[in-house]
DNA sequence: TAAATTTCGGATAGAGGAGTCTTTAATCGG
DNA sequence: CCGATTAAAGACTCCTCTATCCGAAATTTA
């Protein structure tokens, strides 16, 4: 896959917060529940979005997480690199570790298309742009019909 | 990355392979030296490649591996699904079991564009291309600077 | 037939990703 | 203040991917 399993994780768990407007924090056994991913497992990738200012959480009762900025200002990308790192992004698709236009690998030009789209889908999508889509257009970020 | 590691050195080493024209069965040790691979190695990924008839092996003195058939009828796509498997092409980018039309993840749509995109690099790049085009443009499969 | 070359195929081990569990700390309601 | 609730943090397990190693089998050459 193109996306690790746990990228995928991060990008619904945050789709899911950004869907709970006029709401303060949110608990994580809720959005574990919702989406259907084992909840140990996704407070240690929410913990990661938390170091690296992509979320808020806050302990006690009340407690849970919520996005740390607009949801206008958060792309798919941002979350992508802070769990899955960027070598999507940048590597050569053959492996090779300098793979530049001075002595380039046969796929480099047209890999380099690729490498756009795929940069240019994950920028210019934002959580408010999707949480948006997902109401009117009744879209889904988890196997279960109840969400 | 997008491919496995074990992927980008079916490639290169195919592409190996097709570039030596007019020979015979190629060596495995001569591949795994001038591609900086492991031997042993190799020898296992290419023997998935035997086994799914990409490849044919010869054991003993003057033994090896060569093309199953004409590079002309070898894609990319072809070699990739025989060790990665179909997921980067099929799979939903969000992870979802059954994300299909009528009921789609955020990204089904724009990811469909993406899925096709790759598709059609790996299904229109057959070994014989960009063998071709190595020669021709001094393109290159290896860290080292003799190959 | 003996020796050399080469792939085959199974065993093994390390690294990192995926997932679980426990303890600790903070907060709130009563 | 006490007990319940909730997240943080870290230790731990499991599994897959990556990689290595070695003996066995096949083939050629002398």
């Amino acid at each position: 896959m193109v996306l690790s399993k746990t990228c995928n994780y991060a990008l619904r768990a945050s789709l899911y917060v950004a869907c709970q407007k006029n709401r303060d924090y949110i608990p994580i056994n809720e959005i574990s529940d919702n989406l259907n991913i084992s909840f140990h497992f996704l407070t240690k990738i929410l913990q990661t979005l938390t170091d690296t200012d992509i979320m808020i959480s806050f302990r006690g009762p009340k407690g849970g997480v919520k996005l740390a900025k607009s949801p206008v200002e958060i792309t798919l990308y941002e979350i992508i690199t802070a769990i899955d790192g960027i070598d999507i992004f940048e590597k050569c698709v053959l492996g090779l570790d300098d793979c530049h236009n001075s002595r380039p690998c046969p796929l480099h030009e047209q890999w380099n298309g690729i490498r756009e789209n795929l940069k240019h889908i994950f920028q210019s999508n934002t959580l408010e742009l999707l949480s948006n889509r997902m109401v009117t257009e009744n879209l889904r970020i988890s196997e279960l019909l109840i969400v």
